[in-house]
DNA sequence: ACAATCCGGACGCCATCTCG
DNA sequence: CGAGATGGCGTCCGGATTGT
């Protein structure tokens, strides 16, 4: 019996050996053996740990150990979300590594519908694994991580990942998420994602943020950042009309995010753009806005006095409880440009509608020499030659004015 | 202190674009 | 048309994290 392990083992380990030398993308076949050595105690023979094993092989093999536990995760996740308990099946796993590392931890954090999307493009292998790592990076509460070794027994199994009953720190924040999305309250959200999605912004995201999936407290960067969109969105009107200082709202606007330009070879990307015409005789204005969700993400911005050259005023946008980060813009900004505006975001309600913006700070208006270059962007995505660009391609004032107006109403 | 993971970003490959 | 620039992508690395 015991003769029989050994063999097994060396046979598993020099398969190892031979697979991660030859060709790293069979990740497959790699984590099959490792999984059958863990879960046969076939490493005992070798009078190591499991994990001692690993960072053997590892060695042998002049890779990382953190590698060969990806894939271990990778495979053990696969063999989960297709609901099979044989090890064999892996073979059939046609996504990266990475993407199922990532979506695990997508379904830890998002709801259900965000989840299951994810999943079956995964299966399917049509997803990224950018777009799986994005994705769980914007679900991801901000504060929390798995790292650290797991409670006794469940070592080596993926089940302690998202264990629900972690005593004592009782923000469960993200566990309520997906129950009251499964009762379907699309009311609300199929009008939000009509009308937002002539803005160019994600309906996933919307549908997430409007319906009110998260405790904001909580909410993970990129939902401030999405939710600081749909409340300058809903309340354009308003905002622009107040850093104008004008009395009449205008005729004309229409909103686009991440709206990139290139300037002496460096590119550039402005968060949020609006083009407004206050009426006919006047030309139209654009509105700059950098979306800053957290300290951080402003103290390593050094670009952003670029984008003054492309608006006719240009604003921070902060979410407006995060007292120490509109302290810095506060204090920076006047010093470096007086003519930057601040805008300080109600991201209280997850549903954006109910949100205000305040205008700490009236931006001035700039020169905008090279506004053209700007236009040219948005022109390019209105032909809809702009490539990746998902967005605003044709958004007119239409989409954003029935939300102001259900708003209003 | 150790074991068992987990994370974020650097790295390098490849396709596409730009420029001379 | 070819060389260099750019950007997207998957892989890999170094070390952080936390229960025992």
């Amino acid at each position: 019996m015991s003769q029989n392990c050994y063999e097994r083992l060396s046979r598993a380990e020099d398969d190892i050996q031979a697979l991660l030398e030859r060709n790293r993308s069979n990740w497959q076949e790699v984590a099959k053996i490792a999984i059958a050595v863990r879960e046969d105690k076939l490493y005992q023979q070798s009078g190591l740990s499991f994990t001692a094993w690993v960072q053997q092989m590892a060695e042998r093999c002049d890779c990382q150990r953190s590698l060969i536990w990806r894939y271990i995760k990778a495979g053990k996740y696969y063999l989960r979300t297709i609901e099979s308990d044989s090890i064999e099946q892996i073979d059939s796993a046609l996504a990266a590594p990475e993407a199922l590392v990532n979506l695990e931890k997508v379904e830890r954090h998002a709801p259900k519908p965000v989840f299951q999307g994810l999943k079956d493009k995964v299966l399917a292998g049509m997803a990224t694994v950018r777009e799986c790592r994005d994705m769980a990076k914007q679900y991801k509460p901000e504060s929390e991580n798995r790292r650290g070794r797991p409670p006794a027994g469940s070592e080596g199994t993926y089940e302690h990942l998202g264990r629900q009953n972690s005593q004592g720190s009782g923000s469960t924040d993200s566990s309520s998420a997906d129950s009251s999305f499964a009762d379907g309250d699309l009311t609300t959200s199929s009008l939000a994602t009509n009308d937002i999605s002539s803005i160019g912004i994600s309906p996933v995201a919307i549908r997430e943020a409007v319906t009110g999936l998260m405790t904001t407290g909580s909410m993970p960067p990129g939902a401030v950042a999405q939710n600081i969109v749909q409340t300058l969105s809903f309340t354009l009107v308003d905002w622009t009309k107040r850093c104008a200082g004008m009395r009449y709202p205008p005729k004309h606007y229409v909103a686009h995010t991440e709206v990139r330009v290139s300037h002496r070879k460096k590119r550039l990307r402005l968060d949020y753009v609006s083009v407004i015409r206050w009426s006919n005789k006047r030309p139209k204005e654009v509105f700059g806005v950098e979306i800053k969700s957290s300290l951080a993400d402003f103290e390593h911005d050094q670009k952003w006095p670029l984008y003054l050259q492309f608006c006719d005023y240009f604003c921070f946008a902060v979410p407006a409880e995060n007292e120490e980060l509109i302290d810095a813009v506060q204090t920076v900004v006047p010093e470096a440009h007086q003519e930057v505006g601040i805008l300080a975001v109600d991201t209280f309600n997850t549903d954006a509608f109910s949100n205000e913006v305040e205008v700490l700070r009236s931006p001035a208006k700039l020169k905008g020499e090279s506004k053209y270059l700007l236009y040219e962007t948005l022109y390019e995505r209105a032909l809809g030659w702009s490539g990746a660009e998902t967005s605003g391609a044709g958004a007119s004032g239409a989409g954003a004015s029935r939300a102001e107006a259900s708003r209003a109403g």
